[in-house]
DNA sequence: GCAATCTATTGACATGTGTCAAAGATTTTT
DNA sequence: AAAAATCTTTGACACATGTCAATAGATTGC
């Protein structure tokens, strides 16, 4: 088996991607798009299992997800993995590494996987040329720190089964932004992993699983997933908005 | 009683506060510093229990406290809450507004405070002048991150006696940095409000403490907690690190 | 100074989730 | 195609933490 080099230097147009509009959705002029290109600097394709980055490894860029999936997680020092997020495409992973310099947790590819390399010193340098540039990476420092004030509620808040009706809900809704059903999905990670994230063991999230399609609010069978019923799943995430 | 105005004209400067190196470590020249003042445009003072923002507020800056101890909290649409972290002098708070132009988390006063007022456009505009402004504000983000990263390893894989044992020593860690010392505090929240970040309820945190206490590790008399044993709270954080 | 109100502690008991174990499914390897 | 490995489901039971309640201590207001 010959072993594939892992950052190839395909040089890939912002300007012409069709992720653009969940990854830089800015209005800019053409001639701003142009210039805007020479963020990316590289493709880097990862397989599955293997990681963009971990935790030690020091932090030159950002990576904006074309397409796979992925995972981060940190992990304490007696070996404890805390999942801390799932990553799909046109969403920006690495942020983690630009307080200290080098990264504190681990990008694991949950399927093979293409990203474009951002080297963050390019970020900094056009933001400061485009300050519609400099928003959108604000924004999306902010979305991610507001995203874990309520993974932090779903943790420290919600039991078992609104866990897992919030993790559905949130991943339905991200697919159906990037053109997928809003009813039906193939889970990219394990129980383990789902778990993981939502602070609970395995055999919690498949009973959760089971109540689910016992109660005909969704079908299961493995990884597929279907949300018979929408509603049902809003309702245990949030008892009171919904009657 | 005579209602005080909020907002107070009190021109300060960056370059002459004595908190300058935990707010804004960075090396500038004494002329660069000189602008550098006009990222803060006036200072608030909050009382104890009042908000300095609240969910839903619209954003337009950011706060440095100079003096005074905040929690920052989200609320579930059912009225649960989750304290999403505790802030001292020096810290930047604010961040999650950037996203959405408006706040989605309360930041309240645990006792009387000052902090200083950063309209955000002129943090992005001094950013693009000052690389090393940018660089700054860019690590305030991403250490926020991180430090929701470790919450979120608290949360979803620690229990609760390891829960209160890291937040003491961050807590006295953080205070340490600011001149306190490192084995007397006195909390500014109460046993609910611990319980709140640490998602545990307020009877487990009183037990925590009570047992951290019967061992000899810790001296509690309500909200005065003096650490006896330092190295046995790192040792119920992390028991394999510490022998 | 005393009532009223918070806040913290402690006990007894309940319960949601974890643990351990076994058996099916599914995928990968040989 | 069989074997091995991995992942998922399900059951029985354990236990950490939650719930409810009573008491004590601190703080605030009159």
């Amino acid at each position: 088996m010959k072993p594939e080099t892992i950052t190839e230097t395909i040089k890939v147009a912002c300007s012409s991607c069709n992720l653009r509009e969940l990854c830089m959705p800015i209005g800019f002029t053409s001639d701003d798009m142009q210039k805007l290109d020479s963020v990316v600097a590289t493709r880097r394709r990862i397989k599955q299992g293997d990681n963009l980055f971990s935790n030690g490894d020091s932090f030159t860029s950002l990576f904006a997800i074309r397409n796979g999936f992925f995972k981060t997680c940190v992990s304490a020092a007696d070996g404890r993995e805390q999942v801390t997020g799932f990553q799909m495409a046109g969403e920006i992973i690495g942020l983690d590494g630009i307080v200290s310099d080098y990264h504190s947790c681990n990008a694991v590819a949950l399927e093979d996987a293409e990203v474009c390399v951002m080297p963050f010193a390019n970020v900094e340098d056009l933001s400061r040329e485009f300050p519609q540039l400099q928003r959108h990476v604000h924004k999306i420092m902010s979305r991610e720190i507001v995203r874990e004030n309520s993974v932090m509620m779903l943790l420290g808040n919600m039991r078992a089964e609104e866990r897992l009706a919030a993790f559905l809900l949130n991943l339905v809704q991200r697919l159906h932004a990037r053109g997928f059903s809003q009813s039906e999905l193939t889970l990219r990670m394990s129980r383990e992993e789902i778990g993981s994230y939502l602070g609970m063991k395995l055999e919690t999230v498949s009973r959760a699983f089971s109540k689910f399609s016992d109660e005909g609010i969704i079908e299961v069978k493995q990884r597929y997933v279907r949300i018979i019923e929408p509603d049902a799943l809003k309702k245990i995430f949030n008892p009171e908005t919904c009657t």
